[in-house]
DNA sequence: TATAAACCTTCCCACAATGGTAAGGTCAAC
DNA sequence: GTTGACCTTACCATTGTGGGAAGGTTTATA
């Protein structure tokens, strides 16, 4: 299997297997006399795995972490629960950040006219002048 | 006002400062003679409302076109909330995507004995060999 | 069989935003 | 007049992905 076949097999673009084996996160393909890689279907599954991660937001560090551990048949599921659970906490922190942002904004295009008058509580926020809105 | 005088006053580090005058969301300080960027009230109150658009979620371009508006004082506040609006669902289908990542996850982390045994569910589903989970 | 299309290879550039660091100039205080 | 705290520019790194060029290979077709 070319790489092309690999990408559209695990859907990882070409451009990504190349990278995930310059940075390590997979084992170098083997190639062919022309010096082509050569992927077969265990390394097919391996993309996916490496796909569905971060699709899940783990970092590239956290997949190699979970690829190590999936490789280790006889790793503990704890440390992988670890790895998991920190993860969630982190995207929690992040959803909490841009929910704040929401909020605000929110706040702010409630109390905006949006009509053709220059008069507007989101730059008079911005530029810390917030006057007084009138209560709503 | 140095430009280390301007980061403390404005909370935009002097290492943004540059970087914002050099992409041109921020004019060109005055120079003194021994090329020393110069910073007056009004430059650091253009540096707050940067900063707090950008803690707002606003990317630089977005920024940078509400800086455009906050300046044109016959703008129309529609312009202006438009940009918010769209922010807003920006950020919604960001928190969307995250929330989606955290549902999975905390299914799989449920469903993980997260003990010394090898068996993962987490690993499964990475893996694309999600076996039926025992039923809970 | 010749040639063109569709692959592959490596290498470099770009993004967004920020931090770091190094080499050198300047200013203020002591 | 020296020291320390500032400033200047110019690079490099990050994270993960895409784009492209320049050149080699394989395959299909005329």
């Amino acid at each position: 299997m070319n790489i092309g076949e690999a990408a559209s097999a695990s859907g990882v673009s070409a451009k990504m297997i190349r990278y995930y084996e310059s940075i390590g996160l997979i084992r170098p393909a083997q190639r062919t006399g022309s010096n082509y890689r050569v992927y077969g279907g265990e390394e097919v599954h391996l993309l996916r795995f490496v796909k569905r991660a971060r699709a899940l937001g783990f970092s590239v560090d956290e997949t190699a972490a979970l690829l190590g551990l999936w490789q280790d048949k006889s790793r503990a599921s704890a440390e992988v629960k670890t790895i998991a659970v920190n993860h969630i906490a982190a995207l929690e922190n992040k959803i909490a950040d841009l929910e704040g942002m929401v909020r605000t904004l929110k706040h702010l295009a409630h109390c905006c006219g949006g009509n053709d008058r220059p008069d507007c509580p989101i730059l008079d926020d911005l530029a810390g002048e917030a006057h007084a809105a009138k209560g709503h």
